[in-house]
DNA sequence: AAGTGGTCTAGACCACTAG
DNA sequence: TAGTGGTCTAGACCACTTT
């Protein structure tokens, strides 16, 4: 164990303690260096982390003070569909249903700004049971390679994630009564509600892709957990 | 904008642009502190939180590769019911429907090993409406306070989160149809199911609490976003 | 105006592991 | 065993913001 975890290790004890209770201000960072017998960096690197998760608040002259929590973050990872099956040990199974482009696809909400746009549906299955309905729109006016790309044997999932390796994503979660697709498509069970993936994804303050992934409810949940310090 | 800001941009734009596609093994920190005529430090400080989102790899020896991507990851952020609702400009309630201990309060997964336990089961309303359910068991051997505690006018989810500042906590995310008590206490449409959030929160290894808090579906969502380098 | 955190440096030594 | 990343230091200067 370093040092910079010893004493992150113990600044969290004395908060969780309630030594440090909120609203506590800690002594300044030369204080503490000097309590723990190291230099400046070491104890600017043990609370780094506690900065980020939200746990102590730093201002220049104010000080550093514990904050009073307000909210549990953790982090949600969404992989590829195909590994997140196979990595269940399950044989994966790739559908193209339709792909079509111009009127056909239609930005519903107005996030493309009129651009050229493909429409993909797909089924992603997991041992021959349908476990995701993607349903997508591309910009081809940001990727214009995606008008010609051929769906029909790698996922618009997997074709895009290869292609465009950093962007930023806004994804929301959603129960939804099925809709007409759905029931369709993913063998529902009488009123077996579906798990909803929504998501954009932008680069550049572009939108690239917007997504929805519908799972059936039944044997479907994401987990997430904390990072934990400890 | 700080120099290793400037970096990790100039970073982020190489791989982006396939410049430095997966696989390629960048130049090791001393010729990057060289190149960007900065000390060694700050190349480790631009190319960290690079680390962290998973967009390289490094080993000693080895040196830094640049990762295929192969997952979206974002940061989930659960707050407490009450300033979820507040922040929306919703009027918060909060009903205490049910408290219990000893034999009503059973450890169905096993996992208190035991312990003696609190069960609490209360509705949280926004304007007036049903908004989550929260159905909980404490363990009461970890917070022996719990056992007296008056949640009739605080909720669990607000006195524990005040009394234990810092924990670790696993999150599970599901679509449910609604059970007996979501259907008596959340004044669902027909059909409508339900989302669920599940959580177990531990410190130190020991499980302190679990809660299964179910919202209506319609009109509930979460949302995640990637915290954005740019 | 002064005190606090934020950035950066130049250097040292250590820990791991690929060759 | 040599080369790379990981940790730490002692110091400097800067930026912000409270008093």
């Amino acid at each position: 164990m370093h040092p910079y975890e010893e004493i992150r290790t113990e600044i969290l004890r004395r908060i969780n303690s309630q030594a440090w209770p909120a609203g506590f201000a800690l002594p300044h960072e030369e204080k503490l260096a000097e309590e723990f017998g190291v230099a400046r960096g070491t104890i600017r690197r043990a609370l780094s982390p506690l900065v980020d998760a939200g746990l102590i608040e730093r201002r220049r002259r104010a000080g550093t003070r514990v904050v009073g929590r307000k909210a549990h973050s953790s982090t949600l990872t969404i992989p590829v569909v195909r590994h997140e099956i196979e990595r269940g040990g399950h044989a994966y199974g790739y559908k193209l249903l339709r792909s079509s482009l111009g009127d056909d696809a239609r930005d519903d909400q107005g996030l493309f700004a009129g651009a050229p746009l493909r429409h993909i549906v797909s089924l992603h299955l997991s041992d021959g049971r349908p476990y995701q309905l993607e349903d997508r729109l591309v910009n081809l006016e940001a990727i214009p390679e995606a008008r010609d790309a051929d769906f029909s044997t790698v996922s618009p999932n997997e074709w895009l994630i290869a292609r465009v390796p950093y962007s930023s994503v806004r994804t929301i979660l959603r129960a939804e009564m099925p809709g007409t697709n759905d029931s369709k498509y993913l063998k529902l069970q009488r009123d077996e509600p579906v798990f909803v993936i929504e998501r954009q994804t932008r680069l550049d303050g572009n939108i690239l892709t917007l997504v929805r992934m519908a799972h059936p409810a039944h044997g479907f949940q994401m987990i997430t957990a904390t990072d934990d310090f400890q």
